[in-house]
DNA sequence: TTGTAGATTGACTAATCACTCTACAAATTT
DNA sequence: AAATTTGTAGAGTGATTAGTCAATCTACAA
């Protein structure tokens, strides 16, 4: 396998587990089956290492999300596969998840080009946009919502992880028509 | 001052500024005016300290909303108020509020024992019970409405911060309409 | 005055850590 | 086949770090 591959998933095991702090470069090496060179062969800092693990994870996401979208969906029927999408995987990769929270509420987050994080966010803004424009969608700023709906579904995936697996379904569902209610123009 | 409080104060101050990881307790205890084996004297180890500051984080934090809650007050006016007092002390203690979500999101909250934790949330679970009980907040679980509750605040929180300090009344009012919406039960 | 317990100091240490360096192997290009 | 680049290894290094310790100071009670 991939040794570079191999190094992002394991760093991704120990950070999770150990904190940043909790996990020396050597371990990630040890643990990854390669050297220690070989870790600086293909990520030249540990802080590097933290912030190109972030970059990929958010791009496997983003990537899964504008698979999943249909252009010909109504702006719900959209809204919801975004939305159950996300909660699905991040209960499928719940290390993956944690590891995105992880850096958001930590300096790396600041170290990562701006440039970077719009790109991200763009397919998800642009979305918003367009269900104002269809009428769909509350005329609130933009930013208001994508920030409501990202809190929100931080909040359900928490909850839905303290649940018996059996209800998660209904919970999202229920997630969602909540959500939905708050941010849909009614008319 | 008390140098006890010195040290949580200014390792406070570096731990959100530059992370656990880049915050050698040298540092702290220099920036603190104190000896190094003070802060060893203190805190036994640079876990504990870090824990012991969330937790008395924390305590302020609920101590606070405690203080300004009113027995007499109807369940929507008290619910508004710790919504707001919550987001009202996390902008004017924007540190403190940043670092009770980098220790959410870190390893060592699973280090704080879970009677502690409890304790800090027994509060607003019992609001919830009450308000369910005299039929003011929807039937719906109670962590789960302490979970929306607590995502919807932080969502508010973020939002507010990229917005002019002008505008944060009127978005922290609309917020809690929003939310309140959403548990409240419709007679 | 003396005794005592806690507070405070800062030099010290053992361990650890991020990162380097050199050597060689494998793959790729010329 | 020679030359060059890229991948991999792992011992080595200098700096840093969490935590220790013996010594002094302070407060206050006996």
């Amino acid at each position: 396998m991939n040794k570079e591959q191999k190094i992002l998933e394991t760093a991704l095991k120990l950070f999770v587990e150990f904190g940043f702090h909790g996990t020396p470069t050597s371990k990630i090496a040890k643990e990854a089956g390669v050297a220690n060179g070989t870790l600086f062969h293909y990520f030249a800092t540990k802080e590097t290492l933290i912030k190109e693990l972030y970059v990929s994870i958010k791009n496997e996401l983003n990537q899964l999300l504008m698979a999943k979208l249909d252009v010909n969906d109504e702006i719900k029927i959209a809204a919801k596969k975004l939305y159950s999408n996300t909660i699905l995987w991040a209960l499928a990769n719940k290390d993956k998840f944690h590891y995105i929270q992880q850096v958001q509420f930590s300096p790396h987050l600041a170290q990562i080009p701006s440039d970077v994080s719009l790109e991200q966010t763009k397919m998800h803004t642009e979305f918003i946009e367009l269900g104002k424009a269809k009428g769909a969608i509350k005329l609130m700023p933009t930013d208001f919502i994508f920030t409501l709906v990202n809190s929100q579904i931080t909040g359900i995936y928490q909850y839905i992880l303290t649940q018996p697996p059996t209800q998660q379904h209904e919970i999202i569902e229920q997630g969602f028509e909540m959500i939905w209610d708050l941010i849909a123009l009614k008319k």
